[in-house]
This record gives C-alpha cells, sequence and structure tokens, in this order.
DNA sequence: CTTCAAGGCCAG
DNA sequence: CTGGCCTTGAAG
C-alpha cells in the first residue's frame, strides 16, 4: 500500500473521536474480519508509490518595470527577479510528501464515471473541448508513468508556467495584471473597478481575538476537526420542513427487496433484517454500522474499484462499498440523531425521507403516479398514504424553474441517497444527465477535497518558515519563492480535485488564471480562522475540564429543540441565543439566520455570479444584530496592524509607523478582517470550505463546468442537509453570499498591491 | 399499554 | 470495529 494509505491509517488512529476519520478496509484490526480473505475482492492492485510529482521548473518570471511608489510595497524589481529565475530550487517544493498526493481510485473512477456519462449526454462537449488522449489519460496515471519528462509533466510545467507568471505578477504587480489580464478575461477576473466599499458590513458578534504571533498551527491537520460546526441545528419550526423532503425518491434498483415474504431481508447484505433501520430494512449489523459511521462521520476508501458486493459474509470487506450501499438503498443520514436522543419517533421531516414507512410496511403496492419514469420493475417499497404526494407536488414547479440556472442550487435531499431516481422527464435532457450523476459518492466527496486540499501550509506561510528568518536571501527572492510556492500548490490542487483532474491541464490553468486571487483569498481567511478557533479551543480545553457542565448543558438544548422540532411546534425560541453555551458552541447560527429562508433558486444563482460591484446592494446579508462586534472590529484591526507593522518590520529591516501602515493599508484591512470575522461567525467548516473554493473556480466558465460545479454542488447540498436538516437551504444561501463578499476583498488585495497581506496575517 | 425505531452496551 | 440484545420514549 502506498504512502497514500498509510496515511489514512495513521489518521484513523491518531484522529479517533471528533474528527472524521478515514478508514480503508485494512484499517481494521485483522481480528475484525471473520474471513481472513476479505482483501479478495478489494484487494486489487496496490498502488504503485509514486515518486512525487517532479518539480515543475520555476517559471521565467517577465516584470514591467514599475515604481516603488509605497513605503510599504516590497515588491521586488525586475532585475531581482530575473537573475533569481534561475535557481533551481526555487521551485522544489519544501515538502515532498505533500506533492506526491494523488487521486485514489475512486476518483479516477468517478471521474472516469462522469466522463462516460457526460459524454453520452453530451457529445458534443468533449470533442470540443477536451482531445481525447486528454481525456483518457487520468492525471494520476500520467504521473505513476514515471519515465522520464512526459506529457504531462510538460503540461504541469507550461501551466506552472503561464499562472505563476501572471499570479507573480498579480502578487507584486496588481496593476499590470489588471491592465494586461484583467479585461481580457470572460468569465470572473477581477473587476477593475473595485470601488465598492462598504456594501459589505458583517461584522458582529463579540469576541476578541488574539494575533497569535506564534506559528503554532500544525499544518500537518488539514483536516482539523471537522466537527460539526454546530450540533444543535435542530432548530426548531422553520418552514422548511415540506420544504425538503424532496421528491420521495423514486426508487430505483431495490436490491434484493425482499418480496416482502416471511422473514424480512436486509436491503444491504441479504441478512435477516430486523426491521426498519433509517429508512429502509436492515439487519442489525447494517443497521449499526450505517449508525457508527455518521455519528463519527467515518469516511472509507475502496481499494478496489468501488464495486464489492455487499453481502452477509462479505460485508465487512469493504466498509466504503457497504456504506455506499447504504446510501444507494436509502438509508438516511439525517435519521441519525445528532443528539443521541433514544427512543421515540424521528420528526416528520426525517420521515419523509424513508423509503418505507413504518405503517404501511405490509402493503408495498407500487404505483408511484409519479412523473417519475423510473422503471417501477422492481418495487419499492412506497406508501403514498399521506403527505407525499402533496410535497412532491410542491416541488414539481421548481425544477422546471432552475434547470435553465447554471448554478441553481440542488433539490436539498433526494440526490444524496438516490442515484439515477429523480424525475427524468423534465424538460432538458441536460439536467435529467445531472441528475443521473449525482450518486451516493457526493457524500464522501467533501471528505475528500478536505483531504486534497493540502492548501494550509501555503496559506499560513508554514512551509515558508525561512521565509523571515532567512535574510541571507533578498526580500525579492523570498517573495517569489512565495509566489512559486503557491502556484504550485494551485495547480497541484486542481489537479487532485475529483471528476476535474482528468481534465486538460490547460482547462484548469485557464480557471485559475481567473480565479486565484479568490481561491487564495478564501483559503488564507479560512485557515486564518482556523488558527483562531484552535487557539482559542486550547485555551479553554486547558482552562476547564475536557466534558463539563457545558457539554451536558449543550445537549440538554439540543434535545430540547430536538422535541420542539419533533412536535412541530411554532414559537420558535430562538431567542436562546442568550443561552451561554448555545452562543459558544454554535456561534449563534440559528439565531443569525436571516428571515429571507425561501430564496428562489434563481436568486441564489444571481448572488453566486454576481459581480461585486451589484450584489452587495441586493444580496441580502446576514445582518447581525447586536453590534458589539464594533469595537471588537476595531480592536482586530489593531492588532492585525500591530501584526503586520511587526513582520514588515522584520521583512523591510526598517521601521514601519503604524500611522503610516494604517493609512496605506487600513481600508483594506478593514475588509479583509471584517471578511475574516464573518467567516468565524458563520463558522464556516472545512467541508464548507473546500466545496465553496472549488465552486468559485468553476462559478460561470464555460458551459461543460456546469456539470462539474452541479456535481460539487450536490454535495455540498448534502452535506448541508446533514448538518443543518431543514435549514440547509439557508446555509447555501449563507454561503454563496460569501461569493460577492470574497470578491470584493480580493479585488481589493489586488488593487493595492496588498496581496501577501492575508499570508503575513496568517505567519 | 403496545409498537418499534433510535441509541447504548459490550462480548467477541 | 461488529452486531446481538437491551433500554427509551413518541406515536398509535
Ligand atoms: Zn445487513
Ligand atoms: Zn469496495
Amino acid at each position: 500500500m502506498s504512502l497514500f494509505y498509510d496515511l489514512k491509517l495513521k489518521r484513523q488512529k491518531a484522529g479517533a473521536e471528533g474528527g472524521v476519520s478515514a478508514v480503508t478496509s485494512e484499517g481494521r484490526p485483522e481480528g475484525g474480519a471473520k474471513d481472513s480473505g476479505y482483501s479478495a475482492t478489494c484487494s486489487s492492485d496496490s498502488e504503485q508509490s509514486e515518486s512525487p510529482a517532479s518539480s515543475p521548473r520555476p517559471p521565467k518570471y517577465q516584470h514591467h518595470h514599475r515604481q516603488v511608489d509605497s513605503p510599504l510595497d516590497i515588491s521586488p524589481t525586475r532585475s531581482d527577479c530575473d537573475s533569481l529565475l534561475s535557481s533551481p530550487t526555487s521551485c522544489q517544493p519544501a515538502h515532498p510528501s505533500v506533492t506526491s498526493s494523488q487521486p485514489n481510485f475512486d476518483v479516477l473512477r468517478h471521474a472516469q464515471l462522469l466522463r462516460a456519462k457526460t459524454m453520452a449526454y453530451y457529445p458534443t462537449i468533449y470533442p470540443q473541448h477536451f482531445p481525447p488522449e486528454m481525456m483518457r489519460t487520468p492525471a494520476r496515471l500520467n504521473v505513476a508513468a514515471a519515465g522520464g519528462s512526459n506529457a504531462m509533466m510538460a503540461n504541469v510545467n507550461a501551466a506552472t508556467h503561464f499562472v505563476g507568471n501572471i499570479l507573480y505578477r498579480c502578487l507584486v504587480q496588481p496593476r499590470a495584471v489588471m491592465e494586461g489580464y484583467g479585461n481580457k478575461t470572460e468569465g470572473g477576473s477581477l473587476h477593475q473597478g473595485g470601488r465598492e466599499e462598504g456594501p459589505v458590513n458583517l461584522t458582529m458578534a463579540s469576541g476578541r481575538q488574539s494575533p497569535q504571533q506564534s506559528l503554532r498551527s500544525s499544518c500537518s491537520t488539514a483536516r482539523r476537526r471537522l466537527l460539526p460546526s454546530s450540533s444543535s441545528t435542530a432548530s426548531v419550526k422553520s418552514d422548511f420542513g415540506s420544504e425538503m423532503s424532496l421528491e420521495g425518491g423514486e426508487g430505483e434498483e431495490g436490491g434484493q427487496v425482499a418480496a416482502m415474504d416471511g422473514p424480512m431481508i436486509c436491503m444491504i447484505c441479504g441478512d435477516k433484517a430486523t426491521g426498519l433501520h433509517y429508512g429502509i430494512i436492515t439487519c442489525e449489523g447494517c443497521k449499526g454500522f450505517f449508525k457508527r459511521t455518521v455519528q463519527n462521520k467515518r469516511v472509507y476508501t475502496c481499494v478496489a474499484s468501488g464495486g464489492c458486493e455487499i453481502t452477509k459474509t462479505q460485508r465487512n470487506r469493504c466498509q466504503y462499498c457497504r456504506f455506499q450501499k447504504c446510501l444507494k438503498q436509502g438509508m438516511v443520514l439525517a435519521a441519525v440523531r445528532e443528539d443521541r436522543m433514544p427512543g421515540g419517533r424521528n420528526s416528520g421531516a426525517v420521515y419523509n425521507l424513508y423509503k418505507v414507512k413504518y405503517r404501511s410496511r405490509k402493503r408495498k403496492n407500487n404505483t408511484s403516479q409519479q412523473q417519475g419514469l423510473t422503471p417501477p420493475n422492481k418495487q419499492q417499497e412506497r406508501c403514498h398514504s399521506e403527505s407525499k404526494s402533496s410535497h412532491n407536488d410542491g416541488r414539481g414547479s421548481s425544477p422546471q424553474a432552475k434547470a435553465l440556472l447554471p448554478l441553481s442550487s440542488p433539490t436539498p435531499t433526494a440526490n444524496c441517497h438516490t442515484a439515477p431516481t429523480l424525475h427524468k422527464s423534465d424538460s432538458l435532457p441536460a439536467d435529467t444527465a445531472l441528475d443521473m450523476l449525482n450518486g451516493p459518492e457526493d457524500i464522501q466527496l467533501l471528505s475528500r477535497l478536505i483531504e486534497l486540499d493540502q492548501l494550509e501550509d501555503v496559506a499560513t506561510l508554514k512551509s515558508m518558515d525561512n521565509f523571515f528568518s532567512d535574510t541571507n536571501i533578498e526580500l525579492p527572492e523570498r517573495l517569489r519563492k512565495m509566489g512559486d510556492r503557491m502556484v504550485i500548490k494551485l495547480v497541484e490542487w486542481t489537479q487532485r480535485l475529483p471528476y476535474l483532474s482528468t481534465l486538460p491541464i490547460g482547462l484548469l490553468t485557464s480557471l485559475l488564471t481567473h480565479r486565484w486571487h479568490l481561491i487564495l483569498l478564501l483559503s488564507t481567511s479560512f485557515f486564518n480562522v482556523q488558527r483562531r478557533r484552535g487557539v482559542k479551543r486550547k485555551l479553554e480545553e486547558d482552562s476547564e475540564g475536557p466534558t463539563s457542565t457545558s457539554d451536558r448543558h449543550q445537549t440538554l438544548l439540543t434535545r430540547y429543540r430536538h422535541r420542539l422540532d419533533s412536535r412541530g411546534s411554532t414559537h420558535s425560541p430562538n431567542s436562546d441565543s442568550s443561552d451561554d453555551t448555545a452562543r459558544k458552541e454554535n456561534g449563534g447560527q440559528d439565531s443569525k439566520q436571516v428571515p429571507t429562508i425561501k430564496e428562489s433558486d434563481a436568486e441564489v444563482t444571481l448572488i453566486m455570479a454576481a459581480p461585486p460591484s451589484t450584489s452587495p446592494a441586493d444580496s441580502p446579508k446576514p445582518s447581525t444584530v447586536l453590534s458589539p462586534g464594533d469595537k471588537s472590529l476595531k480592536e482586530d484591526i489593531h492588532d492585525s496592524l500591530l501584526h503586520l507593522q511587526f513582520y514588515l518590520r522584520r521583512l523591510l529591516g526598517r521601521e514601519v509607523e503604524y500611522e503610516e501602515l494604517e493609512r496605506e493599508i487600513g481600508d483594506m484591512l478593514r475588509q479583509l478582517i471584517s471578511f475574516m470575522r464573518h467567516l468565524r461567525d458563520i463558522n464556516l467548516s472545512a467541508e464548507e470550505y473546500v466545496a465553496l473554493k472549488v465552486l468559485i473556480m468553476l462559478q460561470d466558465g464555460a458551459p461543460a463546468f456546469r456539470l462539474y460545479q452541479q456535481q460539487y454542488m450536490n454535495a455540498l447540498m448534502c452535506y448541508l442537509v446533514r448538518q443543518h436538516g431543514r435549514q440547509a437551504q439557508q446555509r447555501l444561501h449563507l454561503l454563496l453570499n460569501l461569493n460577492p463578499q470574497i470578491q470584493l476583498a480580493a479585488a481589493k488585495l489586488l488593487q493595492n498591491k496588498m496581496f501577501y497581506v492575508p499570508f503575513l496575517l496568517n505567519s
């Protein structure tokens, strides 16, 4: 097994509690498997450990002369750069191990799968944009092919060079870039004008921050604590209930849906079933397996190709495939209670997701009158007893409307669990194709994204430990190195992205060219927030025992909400934000949600695609309540200024006046800090962060990317549904709202030639 | 009071 | 980690 798996195993052991753990089949203790040979089906070819992608050659940057017009400008001069370009080490990844990560088989498989499917529906897309050879050769294979420099490597070099050129120039010479490339891009190049200003009034909340000067962030854990942003998602009342109830997942293959004969058969493994569990009929084992997986947020990997057969005797051979089957068969994630409250019945919202209802479990006629032309061959247990039909009707109209929108948010539920199902009847075949592509894999997509993000060390300058200390090297050189690393990281990152990794690197490069600033801003901001969180948490842990009353309190609160929820109570105790624990752990998420509950998909799309200059005004902001944050914001800015002052002094080797600094970048910093604070306040999770990043990169691009965008959007939505239940849509809206803010802040950074600032803040 | 799905327990 | 068995507790 390659390094890839070894790492995962270690992680599993290490981060047992709380965080998402990734495990492979091998991850299990031998003893666990009933039959020792469980690797029979899954073993497959082990990965040939590939050597880290040989580092791309340093790009040759060309610069335009420019004069240093600001005392804070630390851009290198042309001569500086040119003379340094030849440095052979400049582009060597600091951590070779990092670069060796490659998409695993699943990724490739999915990508290929998707490719195949999309090709079927869009016969014109690929030939047009992607040369066949490119499509046929997954990046990973190229790398593995080792051999000398192959075509792949050449591509990487080219891409690195290209993007690097631009990125570097943006970093140090934003003006040139803006003028040179700014307008030639179709989609979202930085909008020159960035004269926006204020509309980004996100602030709020209390909280003090401490500008950590010490870089103690543990970089290795790219997937830090994924802990669910807020454990109490069960807020009461929300008209979302019905919205969410999806299209009663048309059944697709019902697997061995026992003919209902005497003994019930597990729909997952065929073992003797003990009843309805999480939406379908399963055995005790599959029930427990599903519960543990969801509760512990475990992520598996199939060592084979993801097609392992799940039977009573083999079900323990591959957790990945077992879980996939669970999802495919319709087990409902939301049925696993976050508050762990036993007994009772699930709320209607969850119940509506069930494929099989408690009641009419015995008679499972199959008269689906839906529009779904799903082959009703295999009868699914579905009872259209009560409300179900009404839900379907309700949403029936929406799909049409959003069909044409590029960024329409997916329907909350169904996509997560049911594969091909859904309405194929609706208009465009295109959308049908999209739906077809949504498999249960969605659930794990985000986890995978987190794993392969690996941008933390760049965003925090972690990998540039000698960035400040190494005074032997000229500042320009160090800056250039930083730029190099960023470029390489970004390019590599795009190549690791599921689905996208098979695209010609030229396309990815093109995307990056137009979006790198947004991606970097989001990344740096996210990790900045992450670090503060980490520090804060640490302080808290140090001061108080592990599980104290606060935990219990939290649980109780959650339970309370859960109860109310299931009862359909109408009065919402949103005001309970006064509760200490609620505010602390929850970040006030619930109470902060804006009333704009049902945003039409159209609006969502608008927000996502809207240029910074216009969107801020119309997009509903999470207008925060109290504004004790005002003072805090000032403090934050002040701290950041001090922080920057400190580092700039080190970098420049001379004193920097605080006032001067404030004058120069105060404005921009205010915007940047506001954005970071906003991220903190909404408690952006790692999953949301990675998903958002990809979505931003793909936004309003070529139509060919819509499919991919939809993929990621669905994955995000699945995650949100799982985390926020009925408030998923609101959450999505909140997240998409970040886009214009990001564009504003990023544009401002470029405009002021201060793109290095967020990096320094993280150092 | 009976159902029965959810969570918990804990040998294996 | 698994999964058989037990306790819960809203719904009927
Ligand atoms: Zn089973
Ligand atoms: Zn498998």
